[in-house]
DNA sequence: GTCTATAATGGGATAGAC
DNA sequence: GTCTATCCCATTATAGAC
């Protein structure tokens, strides 16, 4: 483990936080106690409370989008477009568990830039996702069921990931991405 | 319509704020402004925000949990039970979406009692869920695969219903039924 | 049933010592 | 880099007039 910069700490803490009551419920002395030090010492490392959330949320987003646009820009089917999506929300819940949850229920408190930046990547993503599923009915990959409540129900399984997998004991990455892949697309398929 | 009580209009608009923005971030400044009255005014009616609060979600809870119990004492096979607790969620979203961004993102704020009484509720019905998916596994009746997997990729879609619902125009509930059934069992069954 | 006024507490953030 | 002390404002809730 490299040391993390006391910012990166700040921001680790935060994540679990958020995750736990939601960021208007945690305030900086609840921070400042899971990090063992006074609220005003967080303001050395960074500037705001909402300096907190936006790069929580923004660095994940920017995190899904890059991963997207590699994947609508391979070429490949559809349906291994959505096998790479589905793997894609597992790594980078593996990865960060605890920022997904301001991600998913935080957004709404970024401010102006942030939020507008926001919005924009998630309706893109949701777009870009539309079009796979769309183009796959078109070819006959994909079963013509209402296309929206496919999309839907696969992206509310994907966002919610990080709520339920940190109550499963060591499941391993590539079980946990076969097993989701077979419940989310073999009955669309 | 009946004329609502006074009390009820408040927890109504209550849950649409709640919704938004989540209980933490509403403030009783805001929620009589959308009442068009001064917050001093709300405690004419109500107790507490956390009244509010616990009013809106331990009805919800209540009214999965009742629904759940008839489901699992009923004499029909797993997969009509599955079908028959997509129907519950589909009804209870068209009744009260408003109120379901509480259930699913602020019962966390709910105080002592309260709190547990939900707790148990909630993993009643996740236990409920298991049993029935296990049961039709062992009968045959559904896919062997990974049972949390499949309990957990169907509540997430079901819990989040209200916040794809209210985007789709005028979606018959019918026919909402019927597809949410095709898209979440036709797979694993 | 709603209002104004206000109590009591806790919120984010800053200044300046060490 | 952390501390104490503090500012200023928002919060939930109550008292009492109308």
């Amino acid at each position: 483990m490299k040391p993390e910069s006391r910012k990166q700490e700040i921001i680790n803490a935060a994540s679990i936080l958020f995750t736990e009551k939601g960021y208007s419920a945690v305030t900086m002395r609840d921070l400042a106690k899971a990090m063992g030090i006074k609220a005003a010492s967080l303001y050395n490392h960074i500037q705001s409370k909402q300096e907190i959330l936006s790069t929580i949320i923004i660095d994940l987003a920017e995190e899904f989008t890059t991963g997207m646009n590699q994947i609508i820009n391979s070429d490949v089917g559809s349906i291994q477009k959505l096998e790479n999506i589905i793997s894609l929300h597992v790594d980078v819940t593996l990865r960060n568990a605890d920022g997904l949850g301001s991600l998913n229920s935080d957004w709404m408190h970024l401010e102006e830039e942030n939020l507008i930046y926001f919005e924009k990547m998630r309706h893109d993503y949701e777009e870009n996702f539309r079009n796979i599923v769309k183009k796959g009915v078109e070819k006959g990959e994909i079963k013509p069921y209402n296309i929206e409540i496919m999309v839907f129900s696969t992206l509310s399984t994907l966002r919610t990931l990080y709520l339920w997998y940190p109550n499963q004991k060591n499941i391993d990455s590539d079980i946990l991405k076969r097993d989701m892949i077979s419940v989310l697309l073999k009955g669309v398929v």
